[in-house]
DNA sequence: ACGAAAGTACGACGCTCGTCAAACTTTGAT
DNA sequence: ATCAAAGTTTGACGAGCGTCGTACTTTCGT
């Protein structure tokens, strides 16, 4: 059985607050773009994202508790998925302007401002 | 003269990065909200936030170089203008997205999550 | 000319966040 | 039964940010 499953709340309690700290740093917002991009679920050790493996974990942790992403588990590993049309209706057009402004930015603009 | 313009850069050269560290602290989200609501210029020292002069005039920076508003010097006040419509079309549904979510949320969700 | 008002500049301080390594857990294969 | 693979947990560390007080600058009244 699996208790393996994480808990996800309810996207229309977040506060705003939450959401946009979660979505403040580039690593995060990298994962958020790759799941888009990708509109299939995705291992957490298949993103391209250059941190350690407890770092990952830390930053897919913030993502589900900010209602942005949801998690289970197949096997050994846990998959994720964007929480795409809910997340939408609690925070109408936010995600789509936050993916949208980085979409085709030059790579240098995606790397985080300060190192 | 008035060489106390301070600069005003070019909102679209200012990365999404920027724009969402200007936009993470619930303070500056506050005075925006002002502005929006205001439609038109306030002086730094008649917002309603709760933090001292020189953190006030650190927010302002953040947010002027961020390209969300726009200051000018009246006498010894210095004028506040949000870059409605350059910065809507640099991050196109942003500053609405952000500013809506919070509008008629309850004023426990306007406070700073972490005191 | 003097003083008050409105901001800015400059340090300083505390807290939080992102980061990692190391140890541990759970599942799947052999 | 063992071993490897995939994540999690914990603790630690360094950097950055928000905050403030104090000193300074500029402008407006009187």
């Amino acid at each position: 059985m699996d208790d393996r499953t994480p808990h996800h709340p309810d996207v229309r309690t977040i506060p705003l607050q939450q959401v946009l700290e979660a979505l403040v740093d580039p690593v995060r917002r990298s994962i958020v773009r790759q799941l888009r991009e990708a509109d299939a679920d995705i291992a957490c050790g298949s993103f391209d994202i250059a941190v350690s493996k407890s770092t990952a974990t830390h930053h897919f942790r913030i993502l589900r508790e900010a209602g942005l992403i949801r998690q289970h588990y197949v096997g050994t590993s846990r998959m994720n998925t964007l929480r795409d049309a809910e997340f939408a209706e609690a925070f109408p057009g936010l995600l789509d302007a936050v993916v949208d402004a980085e979409r085709n930015a030059p790579a240098a603009a995606r790397r985080p401002a300060r190192a």
